[in-house]
DNA sequence: ATATTAGGCAGGCAAATACCTGCATGTCAA
DNA sequence: TTGACATGCAGGTATTTGCCTGCCTAATAT
């Protein structure tokens, strides 16, 4: 997993709207997930590549259309090997803190 | 809590860098943090702005240094909304796939 | 067969981003 | 008090990003 790719595909707002779209219903087209952008559907296009690219959405051509699915797995290990890591300091922030400002 | 800037924050790699340094020892100074990244000074205050913005990282002043504390409780909400809901998706994932490229 | 529809390709532009340098301020220590 | 050290402030620039328009191809429907 490229956990930049991963990370910076998350880091804009169109981008998790697709995603969150797709947790609505998976295996949408390119044109019904335009519908829901705001956008030509070019810009969105760009954005599912980037998708594509995190390996956060995966496509198959039906036809002429093309269709889009979520990919669960980088989130996943993107928790696993960050977000967990950084939880397990939760509790020593204010210990930290307090040692700190009374100078150590 | 702002979910685009705790994104944001999260996208760009040096940033993730130094959550990691806060992670190995919380509390460091600026020049401390700055030591690990091969990038002007001024630079990494402005990724720490950044952090700070996101309610990812604290900071306190003790004479002339600047201590920075790393704050977990944005990472979890962002799981909590986010990836959590992504991951009931996995199961669901080949399954959705098969039947689309059966023609639906 | 031809019109319509779904999507791809190429290039262009403005704003945001991630760097930098130079100078100013405040704190500590000799 | 004066020099060294930690950080803040103010631009300046090159690259990346997100958006667009215009045209092209391929598949379906009439």
């Amino acid at each position: 997993m490229d956990a930049d790719k991963v990370f910076k595909a998350l880091g804009d707002p169109t981008r998790r709207r697709l995603l969150d779209l797709l947790c609505e219903r998976n295996g949408q087209t390119l044109g019904e997930l335009c519908d829901n952008l705001d956008m030509a559907r070019q810009s969105a296009t760009q954005h599912l590549e980037i998708l594509e690219a995190a390996n956060l959405v995966s496509t198959v051509k039906r036809g002429r259309e093309k269709l889009h699915f979520i990919n669960p797995v980088p989130l996943h290990e993107v928790y696993e090997r960050w977000v967990r890591k950084f939880e397990s300091q939760r509790l020593s922030l204010l210990h930290d803190l307090k040692k700190e400002l009374e100078g150590e």
